[in-house]
RNA sequence: GGAGGGAUCGCAUAGUGGUCGAGUGCGGCGGUUUGCUAAACCGCUAUACGGUUGAAAAGCUGUAUCUAGGGUUCGAAUCCCUAUCCCUCCGCCA
C-alpha cells in the first residue's frame, strides 16, 4: 500500500509507475476521495471538541441536553460519511501498486535484462531424459498415484526421491543459517485474512488461494505469509534491524487460470516444498540487502553445482508488491528450459504500511521497516534441476556432494 | 464439543457512568548531584488521522484509540450484545 499522503503530493510519480506497469487504474477517484475526506475531518472534529467541552462540565440542564442530542445528531451523519469515504478509499489503494525502482528497465519481460551467468551447461553424449522419464525409471517420482490420492498437479515422492526432497530441506536450511546468518522459523502452514492481506496477496489474488471456507482460514501460498506477518502491528526497536529469518514450509497453490502451461510432471504443482528468507530492514539498507538476499539464493544452486542466470524483470512484469525483483532461472536439460527457481524482491515499505510493520529509529522517530523475501530455493523445480542435470548413461542420477551427508553419504540414485 | 474466568499506556497494576485530558510502580530517556559507579531527587515517556505556523528542523492545536465491532446514554475504560485471543476445568484426541 502506498502512502495516501505521497499519493496527494506526487500524483505524477504513480501514474507513470501504473503506466509503466502496463496497468489500468484511474487514481483521480483516490484524489477526490481523499480531499472531500480532509473536508469532513475538519467539520467533525470541530463538532466532537464542541461535544467534549460540554460533556465534561457533569450534570446538564434539559438544554443542554437538546443541544447535545442535536450535536450527536450531526456528528453521526458525518461520522457516517467519513467511514464510507474510508472504505472506499482503503479498498482503491489496496490496488494500487508499489513504484518500482528507477534501477529496472521498462517495459515488459521482453525487456527483462539478464544481469549475470552462472556455470556452463553439461554436454551430453546421449539424449537426456525428462525428470518424469527418470523419475518413473527410478521408482521415485510416482505421477499416477499421486493424481489417485489427490488429483492432477501434485506429486507423490518415493524412496530415495524422498530422502532427497528432505536432503535439500536441510541442506539449504543448514547452509542459510550456519553461513548466511538467518534464524530458523517453522510457521503455522494457515494462516488468516488479516495475515494474507498484509503481505499483498489478497484482495487480488484470492482465487489463487486454497481458503478453508468453514474457519476463514487460507493455506499459505509462501512461507513469506507467516513469516512476514510475525512481526504486524509491532514497532521494532532500530538495534534489532536487521532481521533475517529463513523458514521451510509446504505451499499451497490453485493455480487457477494456469490450465496448460507447464502442467507436466513437478514444473507447477499445487503443493510444493520451499525454503524461504526473509528480511525486515532499514529503509537506507534495503536495496544492498537485495543484493545480498539473492547471492544467498544463488550459493545454492552453485553449491549444488546447477547452472543458472539472474534476471532483472522489467516494471511490467514485478509482482504488485515489489519495487525491485531478481529472477533466479536455473537450466534443465531434461526439458530443455531456463526454470524459474527463485525470486527474490524488495517490497521497500509497501509490505511495512499494510502490516503495519514499523521501527523506532535512535531519535525516537518511529518508521515503516523495509521488507524483502526470496525463495532460497523452491524445492520441486529444483529436485527437477538435480535429477536432469546429474542423470547417468546408465539411468542412474549422481547426487551433488553438498548433498551426500544428508543422505546417508550416498553418492548416486539408483534402482533399489 | 461443554462450563467458568480474563484482555487497561513497553511490563505490572488502579480505575463500576461526568473531575479519566487514564492514576501508580517498574523499565526507558534527559537532567541535578558525583573522582567513578550506584543511590537520591527533578522532568519526560504511545500511535494514527486532520488543521495550522515554519524554508526546514520543529512547534502549536483538534479528533480518535483502555482487544475488535455493534448498542444503551446528554455523556462509556466503566453498562449491554457479538467476535477474537488467552487462562482454568470437563470431554475427545496424535
Amino acid at each position: 500500500m502506498l502512502d495516501i499522503r505521497f499519493i496527494r503530493e506526487n500524483p505524477d510519480i504513480v501514474k507513470t509507475a501504473i503506466k509503466n506497469r502496463n496497468m489500468k487504474l484511474d487514481i483521480q477517484e483516490v484524489l477526490d476521495l481523499d480531499s472531500d475526506r480532509r473536508k469532513i475531518l475538519v467539520e467533525v472534529e470541530g463538532l466532537k471538541a464542541e461535544k467534549n467541552t460540554i460533556s465534561k462540565k457533569g450534570k446538564p440542564d434539559q438544554a443542554v441536553i437538546d443541544k447535545m442530542k442535536a450535536l450527536s445528531q450531526k456528528v453521526d451523519d458525518l461520522d457516517k460519511k467519513v467511514e464510507g469515504i474510508d472504505e472506499k478509499l482503503g479498498n482503491l489503494l489496496l490496488y494500487i501498486p508499489n513504484i518500482p525502482h528507477n534501477s529496472i528497465p521498462i517495459g515488459s519481460s521482453e525487456n527483462n535484462k539478464e544481469v549475470r551467468k552462472w556455470g556452463e551447461p553439461r554436454k551430453f553424449d546421449f539424449k537426456p531424459k525428462t525428470h518424469i522419464e527418470i523419475g518413473e525409471d527410478l521408482d521415485i517420482l510416482d505421477f499416477p498415484r499421486s493424481s489417485k490420492i489427490s488429483g492432477s498437479g501434485f506429486c507423490l515422492f518415493k524412496g530415495l526421491g524422498a530422502l532427497l526432497e528432505r536432503a535439500l530441506i536441510n541442506f539449504m536450511l543448514d547452509l542459510h543459517t550456519k553461513e548466511h546468518g538467518y534464524k530458523e522459523i517453522f510457521p503455522p502452514f494457515l494462516v488468516n485474512r488479516a495475515s494474507m492481506t498484509g503481505t499483498g496477496q489478497l484482495p487480488k489474488l484470492e482465487e489463487d488461494m486454497y481458503k478453508l471456507k468453514d474457519d476463514e482460514l487460507f493455506l499459505i501460498p509462501t512461507a513469506e505469509v507467516p513469516v512476514t506477518n510475525i512481526h504486524r502491528d509491532e514497532i521494532l526497536d532500530e538495534p534489532e534491524l536487521p532481521v533475517y529469518y529463513t523458514a521451510y514450509t509446504a505451499c499451497f497453490r490453485r493455480e487457477a487460470g494456469s490450465y496448460g502451461k507447464d502442467t507436466k510432471g513437478l514444473m507447477r504443482v499445487h503443493q510444493f516444498d520451499k525454503v524461504e528468507l526473509v528480511k525486515f530492514v532499514k529503509p537506507e539498507a534495503s536495496f544492498d540487502e537485495l543484493e545480498k538476499l539473492l547471492g544467498n539464493a544463488e550459493k545454492v544452486l552453485q553449491k549444488l553445482g546447477i547452472p543458472y542466470r539472474v534476471v532483472m524483470l522489467a516494471t511490467g512484469d514485478i509482482s504488485f508488491a515489489a519495487s525491485k525483483c531478481y529472477d533466479i532461472e536455473a537450466w534443465t536439460p531434461g526439458i530443455e528450459k531456463n526454470l524459474e527457481v527463485s525470486s527474490c524482491s524488495n517490497f521497500t515499505d509497501f509490505q511495512a504500511r499494510r502490516a503495519n510493520i514499523k521501527y523506532r529509529t535512535k531519535d525516537k522517530k518511529v518508521e515503516y521497516v523495509h521488507t524483502l523475501n526470496g525463495s532460497g530455493i523452491a524445492m520441486a523445480r529444483t529436485v527437477v534441476c538435480i535429477l536432469e542435470n546429474y542423470q547417468q548413461k546408465d539411468g542412474s542420477v549422481i547426487i551433488p556432494e553438498v548433498l551426500r551427508p544428508y543422505m546417508g553419504q550416498r553418492d548416486r540414485i539408483t534402482k533399489e
